[in-house]
DNA sequence: TGTACATCAGTGAACGCGCGTTCACTGATGTAC
DNA sequence: TGTACATCAGTGAACGCGCGTTCACTGATGTAC
């Protein structure tokens, strides 16, 4: 992780992290090629040595996202079943976007990705399975209500997080979760 | 709307329709204070005369939006009643965003307006106006299901905006208006 | 085990760019007498 | 109606900035004999 030679070692993996910290901390614009080359002690040429170019960091550094947001949606929905696999899925997803504001925003911007590529793909089609596998008997014909319950809670999310829902939701951040999961309680049957 | 003399008449609003203009061809970057001076046919340091900073531009841009927005949906539920109200709102919604996309992503841009603006919350108060005016008996307790049926929609435009329907939404433009309406369907009737 | 050499992963300087914003200014406008 | 003057809305030059990316380079690494 120091720099311990010439070489750095994980170079790679290194940016992502500094766009992971950069991001979280300030914003997008945080995550500039300069600033993160900086960030790592590295000169901002070295950068390209492992993206061919802003766009390809940014799409790893969301397809990352993208992985954890679908790992952790299958995590907190494991041994579930009926309404209340549905609502942990509608929880986890909120948590997610609530607490990494900035991340989550970026996993959907999509003039900043590069949306063939096959890492991107491949995340998405993992976030996909996660939120997909709904309480449908196998055999059913294809069901899209695991994709409209998506849609809800995406928009619950982005409209919290940029304030979109207006005197609807509580200034003080602390007690925006809750009112969030309130209204969550309330979609949640209409989805089932 | 030519320039015809040395003052140049209503540059703030000149200054407004270059930005829709510019961001309707080629998205928010193209929206540079410098840029839409250029476009006007001005000095870049005019602008400033009419707007205090950048943001304050942005932030009548999404504005201006947001009761565009209000008005369509309006219009197009005037004399509608039950399930058919709700249907079409939520269309003119899908509409709106699926036809001006960069203008409706500016929209919900927190990062990029200020929120304090009262012009900005007069017309958020608009919006919530339109889409609030629901099914429901006059004195009947107060109800969110607007607002959750707005996150829902909002979610199904956003995600289709930003490809995150995955294989749910055809690639070819033409076919998705279609296909968003059809799930607009399923969902119309949860949300009642 | 030691050396020669190809490959790899960095360096550092430079490129051209457009941005947001400021400042002292000047030409046009409209109002008061 | 004509003139004096304050106000207003522009100009134009300059500021400092950080950005993404390229290029020829060099020092470190690991492999083959």
């Amino acid at each position: 992780m120091a720099r311990d030679s010439y070489h750095h070692g994980d170079l790679r993996a290194a940016l992502l992290r500094a766009a992971a910290e950069a991001i979280a901390e300030d914003g997008l614009d945080a995550a500039s090629t300069r600033s993160l080359a900086r960030r790592v002690g590295v000169a901002p040429s070295a950068v390209f040595r492992h993206f061919s170019d802003k766009r390809a960091l940014m799409t790893a550094y969301a397809a990352e996202g993208l992985r954890d947001l679908a790992g952790e949606i299958c995590r907190r929905t494991a041994h579930q079943n009926g309404q209340a696999l549905l609502r942990a899925r509608a929880e986890a997803y909120l948590d997610f976007a609530l607490s990494q504001p900035h991340r989550f925003r970026a996993m959907f911007r999509a003039d900043l990705l590069d949306r063939s590529d096959r890492e991107l793909r491949a995340a998405e089609a993992m976030l996909e399975g996660a939120l997909g596998q709904g309480p449908v008997e196998p055999g059913a014909a294809a069901n899209d209500m695991p994709r409209l319950a998506q849609a809800a809670i995406h928009g619950l999310a982005t409209l919290a997080l940029e304030s979109g829902l207006g005197d609807a939701l509580p200034d003080d951040p602390a007690e925006r979760r809750p009112a969030l999961m309130a209204m969550l309680r309330r979609l949640a049957p209409a989805l089932s």
